[in-house]
DNA sequence: TTCGTCTACAACCAACTGGTTGACAACGAA
DNA sequence: TTCGTTGTCAACCAGTTGGTTGTAGACGAA
């Protein structure tokens, strides 16, 4: 399932050991082998989550005799940054404009605060 | 596993439903009914992708009588672009020192090409 | 060639996920 | 009160995931 490109590039990242390996593949390129070294798990195991980073295209592995030099490709971010820029931006500016009406509101009805809908800004306050 | 927060907000949107309903929260806050409609499964599968999405801090849900009005919670978004940020600067930073190296040694070395590794930009190309 | 190293592939297992159905609680309306 | 609407919870099921072990291929070194 989520099998588009933007949905294996966030289910890749959801692992905090693929996300390590995608913190030190931005310091140097390195090989299974050595990514594996510091992890307590198989090599099999960290072979696999490469698989899974390389089918999200954030990673790339070239051929050097016995060994696959692991390289990070970074542009793959651009495609999560776009994306969560742009939902951020548009709820961001409704958030404005719902002020904007409301502080109106507030201005021509502020004698009737019982019929009033919940401000927004008291629901944001809900999470933590 | 993976109960860190960034990791429960990559696995959030890594379902392509659970990104559809952030995309349509950002225009307007709705209930567990209105965002079921539109998709081809029961509000109970849409109420579940809800929990995941309020687990990971991106949607608050308020009680309204008997309704649960969702709200798109925008700052999560923060937390990932920092950290998509952050590497893909340190890794681009890295490919321009890399660059000026390179460009160092074919100044010095151009007559000796056989022995020299693979240009990192050869590499990148691999990955389409 | 033989040996050791690096890596991939296959089979297996437990846990999680995304879906279902059924039961039920909360609430407004009649 | 009774009824319809809205939504949650629990149980269940099939598919995926992240781990394991074992086997085997590719290659440099001796």
């Amino acid at each position: 399932m989520a099998d588009d490109r933007l949905s294996r590039v966030f289910a890749a990242l959801a692992d905090p050991t693929r996300r390590d390996i995608v913190a030190r593949l931005a310091v140097e390129d390195a090989t299974v082998g050595e990514l594996a070294a510091p992890y307590d798990v198989s090599v099999q195991a960290v072979s696999k989550h490469l698989k899974v980073l390389e089918d999200a295209g954030l990673v790339s592995r070239t051929k050097d005799a016995q060994r696959r030099p692991c390289h990070l490709e970074a542009e793959v971010f651009d495609l999560m940054t776009k994306w969560i820029e742009r939902y951020r931006r548009q709820a961001e500016e409704r958030f404005r404009r719902l002020d904007a009406v409301l502080a109106e509101m507030d201005d021509e009805e502020d004698h009737d605060s019982t019929s009033r809908p919940v401000r927004h800004t008291e629901q944001r306050g809900a999470a933590s």
